[in-house]
DNA sequence: GCTGGGCGAGAAATCGATTTCAGAAATCGA
DNA sequence: TCGATTTCTGAAATCGATTTCTCGCCCAGC
């Protein structure tokens, strides 16, 4: 009947009250050598480990983060997600993950788990800018970072600079020699979308091109939006020269419709992306705005873990940099490459 | 300060005491229709929450299922993750999912969590099938079901028939005119790798063919040790005319392997691989064994609740059928597939 | 009319930890 | 030497639920 061995247990083996024994794991320094000794022995020898239930149940506290992610099958994601439990670790917190699968029901829904299990905080990559809401988590005062995207409501944040990411790859894309730059947008409710679309506008003006509304379509962040949203602009009579897809997934939507087009970056058109694809494998290399998805996830930990250690202070929004790795999609001199 | 509102509180505003309360929501027939009506009427009012440690803390059972993945990044195991949630869903478990990266130290971590939380039961997939222990659980009396992959202990598992499904694309292969064929196989200690080595042994040997020795290297199950294992059969002076690799991520460092060779499948050699790539966007489509994954999912967790609620039986061990997909990348004449 | 059985509801015990409180022993200062 | 602190330890309260125990009441049966 699993969990036997109790702090009880261990106190009538050491000879001690069992208020002893939780003083000595808890680093209570006023208890005598001698009796620590022989309450370490007698965890050691019964192989004591602690109910956590109880304890948080008396403690009104628990060492667990959730981790809740709009997609796990996106790569971008597992770093992050590695960055997240190793920070979290470091600090003796668990870490667990949960998939919403940019779905506002599933992410309502855990969100309402991790209200209801009193997790000590959650790092959340809300499924809508506007429309997810975490007032359970406020009501309960535990703490929220989001990553990736923003809300609303007024809570921590990590993300990358995604206008700034967004435009550097257009101006490229334009350097490059492209005049008509198709961009596959994301959902509109999502920050993220709305910032990398913001940086396509700039990188057009700065260059003093006009807007043309008929080369922006929005997909869905995923691959068959991508694959839908790309077919549109690949279908018009006066085709792009080249493509700015807002997310990796869409691009992999984007490459599909080119494919079934018989079309190939950079030759007939230039490409570019944003966010890494490690699954590699694909010909060309890739043009791809990075994001440094470990360090998101271990800066939101930490900022995370300072909340929970009692930090009141203002919102704080941290905003780290996104990099341009041009490759052979979009650079014809090097196309080799 | 959170969770104010506990069942003392609801039973005083229903003028009742917390025991009617607490069989109100247990759905404990024997209480009066009139007290049942009040102690709702209360919890509405006050949204009354019960607190789950405190719960489980007395019934010593929690509604938690852990789902121990080896490779979150892997495609293939995500739509069985939605598997898993919506049966764990369907009878009010809740799950939490941890990655242990194939690694054997990372997944030991999380089942002493799993142990520790007394979580009600456990899904795995294990990182390898002789040096995994579940140990910890098996004394707590935490049941386990694994998925994909076998272990030593003797526990429940579900996966495919791996052997005859590697052994039909393998067959496949050799009937499109393939007479040396080439596997990157998986790690040694993991039994869905051996199966499907075996698989590929069996096909040769009804074909009648001797198998080579030199054409079987193995990988990790990995993008990386499948580039490696393929570069080495593609170098050879004798180079194979079609590749078999055991899983996914491999037959994505086969690719690269192969456009850094400037070869293209099915025109230099056929190709086929294992487990679903629903990341598309790969040209030409390839050949794949696919596995029912998200029925994978939802029977290992049927099993693991069927445990959980007391079922004593010795251990099932439930085999699905994995049925192959010919497509572009093994098939000369249907190339324009 | 009295006893016994059954049922519904509250009081209290319980789960396993932490923490407050109080008392005994040790230390210190005068 | 004695009283006043301080230090250490154990007894008991506590967290918030569930479940056992107990009691009062009603009704049926003899």
């Amino acid at each position: 009947m699993g969990s036997r061995v109790t702090i009880r247990d261990v106190a009538a083996v050491a000879e001690v009250s069992p208020a002893t024994v939780s003083r000595v794991l808890n680093a209570d320094e006023r208890v005598a050598p001698e009796l620590r000794e022989r309450v370490l022995a007698a965890v050691e020898r019964l192989g004591y480990r602690p109910n956590s239930q109880a304890r948080s149940l008396r403690t009104q506290a628990t060492r667990v983060i959730g981790l809740i992610i709009s997609d796990i099958q996106n790569p971008f994601f597992t770093s992050l997600v590695r960055g997240v439990e190793d920070a979290a670790q470091a600090s003796g917190y668990s870490v667990v993950l949960a998939n919403s699968d940019e779905d506002l029901g599933k992410e309502q829904q855990y969100l309402r788990v991790a209200a209801a299990e009193q997790m000590a905080g959650v790092i959340l990559s809300p499924a809508s800018s506007s429309r997810t809401r975490i007032g359970e988590l406020v009501h309960e005062e535990i703490p929220v970072v989001t990553i990736d995207r923003r809300i609303a409501a007024d809570v921590d944040s990590v993300a990358v600079d995604n206008v700034a990411g967004a435009r550097q790859a257009v101006e490229h894309l334009l350097q490059t020699g492209a005049r008509r730059v198709g961009v596959i947008a994301g959902p509109e409710d999502v920050s993220t979308a709305a910032d990398r679309l913001e940086g396509y506008r700039a990188a057009l003006r700065a260059a003093g091109l006009a807007v043309d509304p008929e080369l922006i379509v929005r997909g869905d962040f995923r691959i068959d939006g991508g694959h839908r949203a790309a077919a549109r602009l690949l279908d018009r009579p006066d085709r792009p020269d080249a493509l700015f897809a807002a997310n990796n997934l869409m691009l992999i939507g984007t490459l599909d419709a080119m494919a079934e087009r018989g079309l190939t970056a950079p030759a007939d058109l230039l490409l570019a992306g944003f966010d890494e694809m490690s699954w590699a494998g694909f010909a060309p290399p890739l043009t791809l705005v990075e994001q440094p998805t470990y360090e998101i996830g271990r800066l939101a930990t930490q900022m995370l873990l300072r909340r929970i250690a009692g930090g009141t202070a203002a919102a704080e929004h941290v905003v780290l940099e996104a990099t341009l790795k041009v490759r052979a999609s979009s650079d014809l001199v090097r196309r080799a490459v």
